[in-house]
DNA sequence: CGGCTGTCTTAGCAACTCCTTAAGATGGTG
DNA sequence: CACCATCTTAAGGAGTTGCTAAGACAGCCG
C-alpha cells in the first residue's frame, strides 16, 4: 500500500486526513512544521506528499523548492481558496497537483490516486523485452522484430501476463484468473483460442513455435529463444 | 512593489495605464519608442514590460527579439484585436503573455500578477510540443502546424491532458476524473464527443488519425507521428 | 427582456471490433 | 491404436466506438 505524508499545521485536518486515508489502506505519516516535514521526507521516503501552503514557519513555495531539490516525490498542494494565478504559480513551482480548501475526501483520494498512477507510469517506461518482442505496457504497444503487432485487448493482456513470467509454465486456470479477472464462468478453451491467435500474430504455429510453448497436461509458457 | 515599464506610442493609453498602475502601488515607467524602451530596460531593469506591438519606429517582434537577447524580463504584449496568427507568432517570439486591445484594467493587472508570480517562481513556460501541435498552456493557445486552433475550454483541457501523457493510453474514466474533475459525474460518452470534435479540429478522423489513437476496450492516447 | 452565440451534455444509430462458443482437425501419450 | 489434450477456424452475438443532431444552459448585446 502506498505511503502518504501530510504536512499541515492544523491538527484537526491532519488527524482527519490521517484517519480517513488509514481506513482506505494508506500508510499515513504527519508533520506539523516545514522542518519536521523535510526530516520525514528524508527518513520515510513516502510515495506522495500532501503539503499545506499555509505553514507558520516557512513559505509553502520555499518548502516546495527545497523538497524538489532533494527528491522527486510527487507533491499534492493544498491551498486556501485562491486565484488561478496562485494555482499556476504553485504548479510551476513543482507541485504535481493541487487541492483547494475545503476539499472533500473523495477529491483528495482521487488526486492521490492520479498522482500515484502517474509516478508509477513514469517508473515503468522501460519496455518488457523477450527475444525480439518488445512490450510498452503504458502505450499498449507491442512489437516483434521492430514491427508493431496488432493485438486485441485480451491478446495484449495475455502477452503481458506471459512476458512477466518468462520461462515459467502457467496453467490455463491461472491465466483465466489473472487476465480475465472476475470469478469467470467461461471455459478454459477460450484461452486456447487466444493463444492460437497470439501465435499466428507472432508468426508461429503450435508445431513450429519460437515463443509460446505448450507443456502438455500443464499449461503454457513464454520463452526467450536467444 | 514591482516596477513596470510600458512601451507604447499612444500617449493617452500610456498615461492611463501609468496612472492606474501607480494607484495600485506599482512603480511605472514609460517609453514611446522602441529605442527609448530598450534604453530604459537596460537602465531601470523593470520587473515586467508591457509592449505595444504597433510601434512606429520598429516592428514589435523585432523589438521583442532584441529584448530577449539582452534580458529575461517578462514581457506582456498588447496587440490590436483579431490577429490570431499574430498572437501565436508573438508568443513564439518569446512573449510571456498577451493582451488584446482594448483591454480592461482588471485584465491588465491580472496578467501582470500572473507573469510576475511566474517569473518569481523562476519557471520556464516552454510550450508542450507533440508533432505539429504546440500548446501554450498558460495562454491557453494551441496551434497546429503554426495555425491557431479554435478550441473550446473542454477541448483545450482535454488536449493538454493527453499531451502531458504522450504515448500513454488513458481510459475514459481517467479523462473524466482529471479533465472533468468530478468522479462519476456524467456519461463517459461525453468524452467521445469531445474527442471527435478535437479530431475534427486536428484535421483527422478516427479512421484516418495522425494524433489521437483509439485503443479498443482501453481508452485513448495522443501520439507523436514523427 | 429576448434573441443570439458558443459550449456542453445526452441520446441514438450505424459501423466496427472483439469474445465466446462450437466443431472438426491435429498431435501426444500410454 | 484409442483416448484425451490441444490447435485452428468459422460465425453469431455482445460490447465498444464514431458521429450527428437536438436540447439545455450561460453569457452577451441590443
Amino acid at each position: 500500500m502506498p505511503s502518504v505524508l501530510i504536512i499541515e499545521d492544523d491538527q484537526r485536518i491532519r488527524e482527519l486526513v490521517t484517519r480517513v486515508l488509514s481506513e482506505k489502506g494508506y500508510e499515513v505519516g504527519g508533520a506539523a512544521t516545514a522542518l519536521d516535514g523535510l526530516q520525514r521526507i528524508v527518513q520515510d521516503s513516502p510515495d506522495v506528499v500532501i503539503l499545506d501552503m499555509g505553514l507558520p514557519d516557512l513559505d509553502g513555495r520555499e518548502l516546495l523548492k527545497m523538497i524538489r531539490a532533494i527528491t522527486d516525490v510527487p507533491v499534492v498542494v493544498a491551498t486556501a481558496r485562491g486565484e488561478d494565478a496562485e494555482v499556476i504559480r504553485t504548479l510551476d513551482s513543482g507541485a504535481d497537483d493541487y487541492l483547494i480548501k475545503p476539499f472533500s475526501v473523495e477529491q483528495l483520494e482521487a488526486r492521490l490516486r492520479a498522482v500515484l498512477r502517474r509516478s508509477a507510469a513514469d517508473s515503468s517506461i522501460m519496455p518488457i523485452v523477450v527475444g525480439g518482442i518488445q512490450i510498452h505496457v503504458e502505450a499498449r504497444v507491442a512489437t516483434l522484430d521492430g514491427r508493431a503487432l496488432q493485438l486485441s485487448p485480451k491478446e495484449f493482456d495475455l502477452l503481458v501476463f506471459l512476458a512477466n513470467r518468462v520461462g515459467v509454465v502457467v496453467s490455463r486456470r491461472q491465466i483465466m484468473a489473472e487476465v480475465w479477472r472476475q470469478p469467470y464462468g467461461g471455459s478454459e478453451k477460450t484461452v486456447d483460442v487466444h493463444i492460437s491467435w497470439l501465435r499466428k500474430k507472432l508468426g508461429e504455429t503450435a508445431a513450429q513455435s519460437r515463443y509460446i510453448e505448450t507443456v502438455h497436461g500443464v499449461g503454457i509458457k513464454l520463452v526467450d529463444p536467444t
